[in-house]
DNA sequence: TCAAAAGTGTTTGTTCTACACCCATGG
DNA sequence: CCATGGGTGTAGAACAAACACTTTTGA
């Protein structure tokens, strides 16, 4: 067996989901790079970098995610690793990580600091044809997410720290791409202990309703 | 971002699980190879060796696979990619894989070319300390197997090309470490579309039992 | 006082589990 | 003919889906 490690070279990519406003409902959408060198230059790519013989791969995920949005993610998590030889002229291994990002935290970023260079956000059902597979690698991401967000509660994830039952109705409606009934869902997180019950309440146009907070230990157990 | 790629080396490992035989019950095992060189010189590791340029990661841990075993698996899926800084002198990203062998194969081939050099096979429940983090992959690689198993027809991957039920569920039972309920098992698999009845029987000790086939198509669906 | 969302309760159907029971064969 | 594993049936628990209904607010 061949040492021959010199000429492979390691990359870290995310694909980062977030929440973002439409007229009617949330959208799901993920943020794009444009390449501002070959290959594939001009086209949109997802965020990622080359991974630092100082860091681990994990913390590389963290950092180019950092760079991209300026942002912290509430979850990160190792999708795959996609190591064919033909998925790029030079041979690369790409390590990748999926990310779910709060949506007010997005928000406010943009507001304040503008969109960075060359970032844009995209629906991650209209997304343009990317460099590389990673159409292939955001698809394979979408499908994680859906799973995922079946058998925990991963989906606050992506809201404020306090939310209503029913925001985060819509959270799940949205990435799950149906409807779920109200009075079966506010009993089913009832049950779980991913949610802790707060004393405030959202008063907006009706009755007002209790705010949530998301309880990360008690989701440890899977 | 700096390029660094050329100073770390990437590996590929895969975790094997087969059943062997043991008065009792079957045992979960899988091989080891003692290491002939610094670092770890003399200790156990999982089988595995850098990967070439020109082959994908899936092929070179099925090639690894097949220069440790002499065998090719039943099943064969990425596990998890091991990239801290720390978990070894030189900076390497381990690519792991996970793999499932029929037991008929393993024995058949153990008694035409004998052991081969250097590779020795653990009851997973009793491994010895092994190089580098292998020990932590190893855990992580049973865990998922047990998950696995849960939701999938996978077990069958560690029989022959047919078998009766109760061996099937005896291999859940090895895996799963508890015992299983034989009607309900049943139900349970002839619901599925797994398995597929042939006309066959085994005739041993008592009434006899049907053997079944694995349908590898039917179980695409997750 | 009405519309609409918050929140509670009930009904029904499905799936899981435990276990009682019959069947077929070797000894 | 009997012990043993192969195989079938079924009652009860646990869970999920559907939906009727009551409560509380803003307008």
């Amino acid at each position: 067996m061949g040492r021959a490690g010199d000429e492979i070279r390691v990359a870290v990519s995310t694909v980062i989901f977030s929440l973002r406003q439409d007229p009617d409902s949330d959208r799901l959408m993920i943020p794009l790079v444009r390449r501002t060198r070959e290959p594939y230059e001009g086209m949109w790519a997802l965020p990622g970098g080359w991974l630092d013989v100082a860091e681990g791969v994990h913390e590389a995920a963290a950092r180019t995610l950092e760079e991209t949005t300026a942002l912290t993610p509430s979850y990160l998590e190792q999708l795959y690793t996609f190591g064919e030889v033909d998925r790029s002229p030079t041979r690369v291994v790409s390590v990748v990580y999926w990310a779910l990002l709060r949506s007010d935290l997005v928000d406010a970023q943009r507001s304040v600091a503008g969109a960075p260079e060359n970032v844009e956000w995209f629906d991650v059902d209209a997304l343009p044809t990317l460099a590389f597979d990673h159409n292939h690698i955001a698809e394979y991401a979408l499908w994680r997410l859906r799973n995922k967000v079946g058998y925990s509660r991963i989906a606050a994830g992506l809201l404020p720290d306090e939310f209503t039952l029913s925001e985060l109705r819509e959270v799940y409606e949205s990435v799950l791409g149906r409807r779920l009934d109200p009075s079966n869902f506010r009993r089913l997180l009832e049950g779980s202990e991913a949610l802790v019950p707060t004393e405030s309440f959202r008063t907006g146009k009706h009755r007002p309703a209790r705010l949530y907070r998301y309880n990360a230990e008690a989701d440890e157990a899977l």
